[in-house]
RNA sequence: GCGGGCGUGGCGGAAUGGUAGACGCAUGGGACUUAAACUCCCUGGGGCUGAAGCCCGUGCGGGUUCGAGUCCCGCCGCCCGCACCA
């Protein structure tokens, strides 16, 4: 009987299903939780999924067949705008679009095979999901871990709705297009900067995690060790005698030109008050909008306040106080003092205004007139770590390092009492409000006479009103008729509930924590949270390497400090992998010599401005490839090929996964997600990396087939089989799934040439069953029920390798001559180093390149290579 | 702009500082077939060469080392994140 996937992979699914396989329960066995991040139900899955899911259910029945309790749950990360913005533009309901976007998007999951235990399944919008995090909140307020506050937002004033970064597109709102205003808004905010020291310094326990995401966070942590201090104003209005200033290199001081305020800074706000001239320049920044990025990447400019301030090593000497569009109010103090000699930023700023740029430090030796010379045009940013001369330096000693003259500097700033040392942390508190409806409400009540209430916990969950629309702007909450009346749980008088809803990422900051015990009437169950904490593989993008992460080992700490998780639970993720996207060409239809939009590729400007031209995208399957090129199949057209990207419905260079199973079967997108490319890296999909995938477990099916005559043993193929077991193990522990593809490929390379029959040539395929296991389960409950395997496969042990069969007696060693590889020596694997040598300097070619004289030296690496320096 | 990462044949990639190109795809040749498809075998970085062999080759330019794809310095290109996308 031929492979037939569509019929196999459904038979072993019932099976699995009927036996109930993955199922997870607390028993005697050690545990182990492998989590992969659950999706955003956007309506389709696509390819990442299935990438994403199939390597977490490679390490799930793995650890499996170990021998663990494995727990391997799913999940809808299920809030968001997407939701909205789907009941804005086709009308219909947020909650029917998201439940039926999961129902579909289940569908297409399950027929992939993965072992999942389906019975934890939930929605963050779940209404029990909702009531759990309406009562974690409570307890985090209760712990003093929420606070108010007041901060910007970016306000769209067509819409009347608060914008997003991503809907703010060059300073305009996405849908309105009207410049966008920075509103300051009161809002409830995390205090994860409570733990900004523990955060950064538990970084170094996390070894399981990759180390460009510690890297990453750490740097976002950000702490640094500085000066504070004020500078005494001139002529400033009444309450602001002084301006405080934080700065990273007090060591510059005396290379200070000027002073920048942020816009947002409470002197740049008085003084826009009263000045037409700043209040324009102050509008004009505000258009940027909140992100950090768009600020940044703005030119940066300025604007003199006329204010003048004393340096505070100097009365006499007054620097100008300017504001700037650059300087941002949630870090530090909101103002800065200008270096322009050692700092980029500083540098472009003083040249543009015509602002003194004067040296601190040169290089080693130089004088002061050198080192203002060398900053003139550029400026001079050594590491920390160098030794520099100081010009004009005020402490410690003339030539030191950057790092040995701060803590100079703040030393003489104590001692001289101007300024005192102080650490911070670049790292805010989290702003958890949003004013949409598609969220989980906050359970707060606003009453006259008692101010901000948390409800009774007896009252949760605050669910949200299913009566409202989408057709006029704003927030539906706000202008609903009877949701926002409340009862004072205090005072039992009228209260007005608290209309903001929470960020998204608070949903996914515990959800893996909920899996333990996804059906309990509190957050977690502690015996269940004892028992599967902590998730010990999580898998997911590298695109959350620090929000999403950072925001749940804070959440992880705050759930142990209100008692929801064990003290063990604070790192909530042992292991960390991020894996690559899958991309695939993009196929385009457009005039000849046009550039392609938002590519890169753009081969001739000029005609891009000129002739503005929206192109045409094609999905894989319209298209046809001949010699020559791609084209349309429809039309016959020729069309352009765009170097791959990642998947997308605007550049509709999406392979839809639920074609690929109907076509080739599960098993076969399995085993091209895990092929060829590391984890890791994006892989690329191609129409025929996927044809070869199914060629390849064809072939394997018919290698079990074909059982041929009598017992034959083959010692040669036992011993491919354990190197096998060994390989695609250790491939498999490492992460290095498309190492442990190509060792099965060596395998079945093995099988096919043996002359093994009967039952030694069954146990060989037994082993390969095993392996090939977690990766394409289905084929290989094909191929261990035709190999005599007995029961499930998927109830089978991994199997061991014996390391009798691992070894060889004979080694062949390369050897190099003058570090170029001229032969080879095949020797006995234990000869000893003296005997190794000898052989080698026996050699013929050794010999020929060494023409009678004896080496220089003779290096000789164990077991791996051996090199001649003539 | 700032922080992090990546770059190896025609393509995806392999290589504890130790034989660069495992394994797969494409290509070319052959077998099977009336023919094709399927399947199987061989070939498979570039150059010189009949062959043996030699030279070049891991984005670019330097450096460390007996030996560098791997480590260090400086560039170039692409990707991810930048706090209200998820």
């Amino acid at each position: 009987m031929p492979y037939d996937p569509a019929h196999s992979e459904k038979r072993w699914q019932e099976a699995w299903e009927k036996a109930g396989s993955f199922r997870a329960v607390r028993d005697e066995r050690p545990k182990y939780y492998v989590l992969e991040m659950f999706p955003y139900p956007s309506g389709r899955i696509h390819m990442g999924h299935v990438r994403n899911y199939t390597m977490g259910d490679v390490v799930a029945r793995y650890k499996r067949a170990q021998g663990f309790s494995v727990l391997h749950p799913m999940g809808w990360d299920a809030f968001g705008m997407p939701a909205e913005n789907a009941a804005m533009e086709q009308g219909g309901h947020p909650r029917d679009w998201t439940y039926g976007n999961i129902a579909t998007m289940r569908d297409q999951l399950k027929p992939l095979g993965l072992s999942i235990d389906w019975s934890r399944e939930f929605a963050t919008c779940d209404d029990d999901y909702v009531a759990q995090q309406q009562a974690l909140f409570l307890d985090f307020l209760d712990a003093g871990l929420i606070y108010r506050k007041n901060a910007v937002v970016n306000w769209d004033p067509v819409d009347m709705t608060v914008l997003a970064n991503e809907q703010v597109i060059d300073g305009k709102g996405w849908r309105s297009n009207a410049p966008v205003e920075r509103r300051e808004l009161t809002q409830w905010f995390f205090r994860i900067s409570n733990y900004s020291e523990e955060l950064l310094e538990a970084l170094e326990t996390l070894k399981g995690w990759p180390e460009k995401v510690r890297l990453m966070q750490a740097n976002w942590i950000g702490r640094s060790r500085g000066l504070q201090f004020r500078f005494d104003t001139v002529n400033a209005p009444d309450g602001f005698d002084r301006i405080e200033v934080y700065t990273t290199r007090p060591d510059t001081l005396m290379g200070a030109s000027f002073v920048a305020l942020s816009p947002d800074h409470p002197l740049a706000k008085a003084l826009e008050a009263g000045d037409a001239r700043l209040d324009a320049f102050a509008a004009e920044a505000r258009k940027i909008g909140t992100s950090e990025e768009a600020l940044e990447k703005a030119e940066k400019v300025g604007i003199d306040t006329g204010i003048r301030v004393r340096h505070p090593l100097d009365p006499n000497w007054e620097l100008p106080v300017w504001i700037a569009n650059f300087v941002l109010m949630d870090y530090g103090t909101g103002a800065i003092f200008g270096s322009p000699a050692h700092d980029q930023r500083d540098h472009d700023f003083a040249r543009r205004y015509g602002l003194p740029i004067r040296a601190t430090f040169g290089k080693p030796g130089m004088t002061e007139a050198e080192a203002d010379a060398f900053v003139a045009d550029e400026p001079y940013v050594p590491l920390k770590s160098e030794t520099v001369t100081y010009v004009r330096g005020f402490s410690g000693k003339r030539d030191q390092t950057g790092e040995a003259a701060v803590d100079a500097a703040i030393q003489h700033a104590a001692t001289q009492g101007y300024g005192e040392g102080v650490t911070k942390f670049r790292l805010r508190d989290w702003g958890i409000s949003r004013q949409r409806y598609w969220g989980c409400p906050i359970p707060v009540v606003h009453c006259e006479s008692c101010g901000t209430v948390p409800e009774a916990k007896q009252n949760l969950p605050v669910l949200l009103p299913r009566d409202v629309s989408f057709d006029v702007p704003g927030n539906p909450l706000d202008r609903h008729p009877t949701w926002r009346q409340a009862t004072c749980p205090k005072c039992g008088g009228q209260a007005r509930r608290e209309t903001d809803t929470m960020d998204t990422f608070v949903d996914s900051s515990w959800y893996y924590a909920r899996f333990t015990a996804p059906h309990a009437a509190t957050p977690t169950l502690r015996e269940d949270a004892d028992y599967w904490m902590n998730v010990d593989q999580y898998i997911g993008g590298i695109e959350h390497a620090i929000l999403h992460l950072l925001y749940s080992r804070f959440f992880a700490r705050a759930m142990v400090k209100t008692g929801h998780l064990p003290e063990t639970a604070k790192e909530p993720f042992d292991a960390l992998f991020t894996q690559g996207m899958v991309t695939h060409e993009i196929y385009v239809d457009r005039p000849k010599g046009a550039p392609v939009f938002g590519t890169g590729l753009a081969a001739d400007q000029e005609l891009a401005e000129s002739k503005p031209y929206r192109p045409t995208y094609y999905l894989p399957e319209e298209v046809e490839r001949r010699e020559n090129g791609v084209f349309l199949r429809a039309t016959g057209e020729q069309l352009d090929v765009i170097p791959s990207a990642k998947m997308s419905k605007s550049k509709k260079n999406v392979v839809d996964p639920v074609n690929i199973v109907q076509s080739f079967g599960a098993d076969t997108a399995r085993w091209f997600m895990l092929s060829d490319s590391p984890p890791e890296r994006d892989v690329e999909w191609t129409a025929a990396g996927a044809e070869a995938a199914a060629k390849f477990l064809s072939r394997v099916h018919r290698l079990a087939e074909d059982k041929g005559a009598g017992d034959r043993e083959d010692a040669d193929l036992m011993r491919a089989a354990h190197r096998a077991i060994d390989e695609v193990t250790r491939a498999i522990e490492g992460f290095a799934f498309n190492k442990a593809v190509a060792k099965l490929y060596e395998l079945a390379n093995a099988v096919s040439k043996s002359s093994a029959s009967g039952e030694p040539r069954r146990a060989v395929l037994r082993i390969m069953a095993a392996l090939m296991g977690p990766m394409v389960p289905h084929l290989a409950e094909d191929v261990w029920a035709l190999a005599g395997g007995e029961g499930l496969l998927v109830d089978a042990p991994w199997p061991k390798a014996d390391p009798a069969l691992l070894v060889s007696n004979e080694v062949t060693l390369p050897i190099q001559i003058n570090g170029k590889r001229r032969g080879e020596i095949t020797v006995p694997a234990d000869m000893a180093q003296a005997e190794v040598e000898q052989a080698v300097l026996a050699d013929e070619t050794v010999q020929r390149f060494l023409n009678g004289q004896p080496p220089r030296k003779l290096i000789v690496v164990p077991g791996r290579i051996v090199n001649v320096v003539a």
